[in-house]
DNA sequence: CACAAGTTTCAGGAATTATTGAAACTTGTG
DNA sequence: CACAAGTTTCAATAATTCCTGAAACTTGTG
């Protein structure tokens, strides 16, 4: 599989996987997810049969140990899911397709990595007591304090958006902010 | 300065400090946002009054190309501000502490380096025509038009809430969604 | 139980990204 | 204009993160 050269409009299917493959592994990559996870979400993504590790292996040129713990990885994110054929002992897998389940699916994931053990540490720091006439203590009780309160909200969305209803999620999302 | 080691509950002011400065150096990594950059903007959200390059450098204990660096990047970002004072030839900085203009900030300079392009390449990608009786095609298309809505979508939140009055935001985001 | 087919693990090497530090540059001043 | 005080640049290196590949493991089968 080629390389993915964007902005050279693809003639082929072929072409388009690879750049769309190759947007993703890019995209991830700012976002703080290896290349290899993006790229084997974005290959399944837009593959409509279930691939096996091999297939994985040989489309996107990794090495078995990579793309076994790649695909790992995204089944612990809940964004594939193994498809067992009667008779054959090799693991095949599908991507979850509806971008709302992917959404929610990543939401999940990186407030349990990321956001929650920050907002542990962030109440802990905010409750420090201290000296009200101190600007020091003043400048870095009052950043926190907003901080955290930014980041309950966040939360809070999240946990929202998580768990919303279809219609809720589309409802909201579309008509009242759009 | 300390390391700011986690989980340890802060004493002092200083170990507080630092260990917050910790945070958010590790919660930017995970972002996509290097260690510096996130710890020399944590050092002046807490700090009350401008710091200087010098200050910066000592504080972290980073090299001057480094601070420089950093310094002039999250100027760019729009979340640190020149301090100029009369007779000084030394630059001073102080942040933005005002936490909805941090987002504003953040939201806008992340959706103009990595969602705008990500939408351009969507866009080009998602009009590839082809045969709609190729099952490899038909899944590649609604996958890219459902990632590209997503991304619309992303995109008008965005640009509302990087937009909107104080009032509006926290109307919104407080009342209706919490 | 020996083997085949497949999967997982992980130490070491490769690739990427971040940081240093010294030299070049700028700018105000006597 | 020479100097001092400060800032920026960037090639070299350090640190980190990612990936490979071979060995160990698992599991179904004759």
């Amino acid at each position: 599989m080629s390389t993915g050269n964007p902005d050279v409009p693809p003639q082929t299917l072929a072409e388009a996987k690879a750049q769309f493959i190759h947007l993703w592994g890019v995209s991830g990559t700012s976002w703080g997810v290896s290349k290899t996870l993006a790229q084997v979400h974005a290959l399944l993504l837009v593959s409509p049969a279930a691939l096996s590790t091999e297939d994985i292996m040989s489309q996107l040129t990794i090495s078995r140990g990579n793309a076994s713990m790649t695909v790992r990885e995204l089944l612990g994110w809940g964004l594939l899911y193994k498809e067992l054929r009667p008779g054959e002992r090799r693991e095949y897998f599908v991507a979850e397709k509806d971008m709302l389940q992917v959404t929610r699916c990543i939401i999940r994931a990186r407030k349990r990595r990321e956001l929650d053990p920050m907002k542990r540490t962030l109440d802990q720091l905010a409750t420090l007591p201290g000296d009200a006439a101190d600007a020091d203590y003043r400048a870095f009780h009052t950043t926190l304090t907003d901080i955290q309160q930014l980041a309950t909200a966040s939360d809070k969305l999240l946990t929202k958006l998580m768990l919303a209803e279809r219609s809720w999620f589309w409802d909201k999302f579309f008509k009242l902010f759009l």
